[in-house]
DNA sequence: TCATGGTAGCGAAGTAATTCGCTAGTGCAA
DNA sequence: TTGCACTAGCGAATTACTTCGCTACCATGA
């Protein structure tokens, strides 16, 4: 009668991840104040998430140094990676298409961007390497 | 010393709103069984759950059926559309390209995905009113 | 040395989410 | 009418998550 943990990082978990992302180690301290312009909370619970964080395997220590040095323990690109994929599954139905579709459609894009995902696409149709047991009939 | 309310629907309340998207007004029974493939919890616990959805003004109630139908209160899209926006913003630092261009290059499309989103793209590009030198398109 | 200020750890408190058992009510068939 | 099977509701139990207070520890400057 309960509930399972969340195989994502919590919204949480996130912030402090998207800190050592873009700051590399950082002790408490310095976690701590980078987030103090969103959050206003204590700096013990700072340092309670990084313990717990540590436990669940998603940052490292430097033990050595003093004061300690937190790092993100998962890339931020698998992290965007397994989050996403979870929400395509769980809302778009498994279809990465339907998603991006609804991303163009709705959050407007500028020209450059949108040239950008064009010369993505042409990039990856060019690249595509004729995967087997292809059921399009496709000539070469 | 607590925490917030999620603003976004839970994984269990996703898995109920799924079923009423896709079969329009159900009663418990039904939203129970249409579950069961994937979940094997008692009845009790969907009719609570949908209980609870209805405080929180996820979903309807037709009092007078018997049994009673429930019907989403949030639509598909909608909902596809605050929980995306709310990863771009945690996860992808407000840029809806970054993303799209992760998801194009991470999760293979096929080749007719490609075609169709490129289609989209081009129409975008035809549609849109000539914004001349905007560089910045931020969304928040 | 030792007082001071910051760092690390621990456990408690409190909310949210999920699960289920139990009770009461409803409609149908015998 | 009565019994049966199912529906609706409630509250308890349990886990996850987040927050913080308190204690002990460490390093440095006086």
């Amino acid at each position: 009668m309960a509930r399972p943990a969340s195989s994502q990082p919590t919204d949480v978990e996130l912030q402090i991840l998207r800190v050592l992302w873009e700051s590399g180690p950082c002790t408490a301290r310095e976690v701590h104040n980078a987030m103090a312009a969103d959050k206003q909370t204590n700096y013990s619970t700072t340092v309670k998430m990084l313990s717990v964080m540590f436990d669940k395997g998603l940052v490292t220590r430097d033990e050595v140094a003093y004061p300690m040095t937190f790092s993100a323990a998962v890339s931020q690109q698998q992290t965007q990676q397994t989050v996403l994929g979870d929400v395509i599954r769980k809302l778009y139905d498994g279809s990465a298409k339907s998603l991006v579709m609804q991303v163009l459609s709705s959050q407007e894009s500028s020209a450059a961007d949108l040239a950008e995902i064009r010369r993505l696409i042409e990039q990856l149709d060019a690249a595509r390497p004729e995967p087997p047991g292809d059921r399009s009939k496709k000539r070469r």
